[in-house]
RNA sequence: CGGGGUGUAGCGUAGCCCGGUAUCGCGUCUGCUUUGGGAGCAGAAGGUCGUAGGUUCAAAUCCUGCCACCCCGACCA
């Protein structure tokens, strides 16, 4: 029950998993691995969606719908994406179901597929089977597509929203004429995803590029935004690939040049999933719940009404309208709790579970006195304000707890980054403090391999821009020429 | 997929060792009183004990398979 709740200190993976059911976000559903996304998750998903939409509108891209179902065949042809997918594919093998003499529906054995279909871990492949066609002149490019749908990766262990068998999310697939138009939107969209992460989400991010072990199967380079959860864990929270012409070259997608050339295509693809979700619940909430950013919020602001007698709840509950009138013609999205069955301490727990970054109390107490009591769910404070000029009041506060919700994840963040030069150094600050590890590495990936099974930590990415400085690898003591990040991640 | 644990009303649980038809709390429903931080009293409803078999006169309890969840590994957005 939410009155004895887990603390992040006694259990943060419990804390989690209770904090996603109690604030109704999501549930397990029969199926293995798959999670029911609840209205109020949801709200908080579409949120999301329509802020990445819009950004990525603007730059240029536009939404498009490709098929669940790939050809084994097409999923074949670009062989380390193939690879690296393969241990977690759902493949459909019949089309069809028939009554047996017991009554049991059974799989018809009469309709096996000629060619299995895979069920889409990612759609690079139909993707690029498709552009073939689409595409034969430098006049065709770029394409500059997105598409929001659904993916099923057949985990062993999965998490509401960090990990699921099936999970939404964006993925871009664009084509260029060159290489360096490639590696421009890549950046573009890396970039995008750290402003949003940032400004949307409040969770301040590292941009990176991912070592080889950790890059995309099939991509040339990886680039990510990497973020700090409050129990000191990594989470990658958006990907964007520089794919160069691999997936051209596995689906024979050439264009001709001004100069009469034919030449492979140049590719990126991006995504975000709702693993964001997990890295909003992480970053920011509390052991009372969820402390969502108004940014996010589904309602920015809830008013409860406090009242005894008839007389009071129809005096109240008009000023309460009002109210909520004034702000919403302010763009900010209101919730008036008037419903009758529950009392004001049980709306004011429920939602600040819920994680509304502002409530309104009001009461015939601030009727007589023409002011409310508000109440900031980051940081607990309350006031009395008056009810003239709430709006601006209102707007104030609430980008005020945009930018301190931000603040408060960024201190943590940058007070656990630190640099470590002994291989002892690092086990124990792994052990003990957790966070981001800046340390040299010495560029191979069997240090890469050896440092994560000897301490679960693995290098998250070589931040964008990083300063080269001589120095010796943690483990080897082989010369390195710049720090990376290490981590135990999600 | 390997190791460990759990599964009993919507939720959390007692009972299991030692077999005899299930305990308590929260929630739900009805009524009255309440309403500025998770209300009080009175009454009531709600269970094929995860599931499929087996042993037995009798199974929540013993045995076997399966499923799901949690923790620790391997894999991963």
């Amino acid at each position: 029950m939410a009155f004895e709740k887990v603390k992040r200190s006694d259990n943060y993976s419990e804390w989690y998993n209770n904090l996603v059911k109690d604030a109704d976000l999501a549930e397990h559903a029969a199926v293995k691995g798959c999670m029911i996304i609840k209205p109020y998750g949801y709200a908080i998903w579409e949120k999301m969606q329509q802020q990445l939409d819009k950004m990525f509108k603007e730059t240029g891209h536009s939404n498009a719908y490709f098929p669940l179902l790939i050809p084994k065949s097409f999923f074949e042809k670009e062989e380390k994406n193939a690879a690296g997918f393969a241990k977690e594919c759902a493949v459909v093998t019949h089309y069809r179901l028939k009554v047996d003499e017991n009554r049991k529906i059974i799989v018809d054995p009469e309709a096996k597929l000629e060619e299995e279909l895979i069920i889409r871990p990612t759609s690079e492949a139909i993707i690029w089977n498709t552009y073939r066609s689409w595409i034969q002149s430098y006049r065709d490019l770029p394409i500059l597509l997105n598409q929001w749908a659904n993916v099923m990766r057949w985990e062993m262990r999965t998490r509401l929203f960090l990990r699921t068998s099936e999970f939404l999310w964006q993925e871009g697939h664009t084509a260029h004429a060159t290489s360096e138009e490639a590696l421009i939107e890549t950046k573009q969209m890396l970039d995008i995803y750290a402003e949003f992460a940032e400004t949307f989400l409040g969770v301040p991010v590292v941009k990176g590029v991912k070592t080889p072990n950790e890059t995309f199967a099939g991509a040339i380079e990886t680039y990510c935004i990497e973020g700090l959860m409050q129990d000191g864990k990594a989470l990658q929270m958006g990907t964007s690939h520089f794919l160069g012409q691999n997936f051209a070259k596995a689906f024979d997608v050439k264009f001709q040049t001004k100069e009469g050339k034919l030449e492979y295509v140049w590719a990126t693809s991006w995504g975000v999933s709702t693993r964001l979700m997990g890295a909003l619940i992480m970053a920011h909430s509390d052991d009372e719940g969820l402390v969502l950013p108004p940014n996010l919020a589904p309602h920015q602001i809830v008013i409860v009404p406090i009242y005894r007698t008839d007389e009071e709840k129809e005096n109240v509950e008009t000023a309460a309208k009002e109210i909520k009138k004034k702000l919403e013609a302010n763009n900010i999205s209101v919730k008036l709790d008037n419903r009758d069955t529950h009392k004001p301490g049980f709306k004011f727990a429920e939602w600040e579970l819920k994680g509304v970054p502002l409530r309104i109390g009001i009461g015939p107490r601030d009727i007589q006195n023409g002011t409310v009591e508000l109440a900031r769910r980051d940081t607990k404070e309350k006031s009395i304000t008056s009810i003239d000029g709430i709006e601006n009041t209102a707007k104030v506060l609430l980008n005020d707890i945009q930018t301190s919700i931000f603040n408060r994840a960024k201190v943590f963040r940058d007070n656990n980054i630190r640099e470590v030069n002994t291989w002892e150094e690092f086990q124990k600050v792994l052990e003990e403090k957790a966070g981001f590890i800046s340390a040299h590495w010495d560029g191979t990936d069997i240090t890469e391999e050896k440092i994560k099974q000897l301490t679960k930590a693995t290098i998250r990415c070589i931040p964008i821009n990083n300063p080269q400085e001589e120095g010796k690898c943690i483990l080897t003591g082989n010369p390195s020429k710049q720090r990376v990040l290490f981590a135990k991640a999600y």
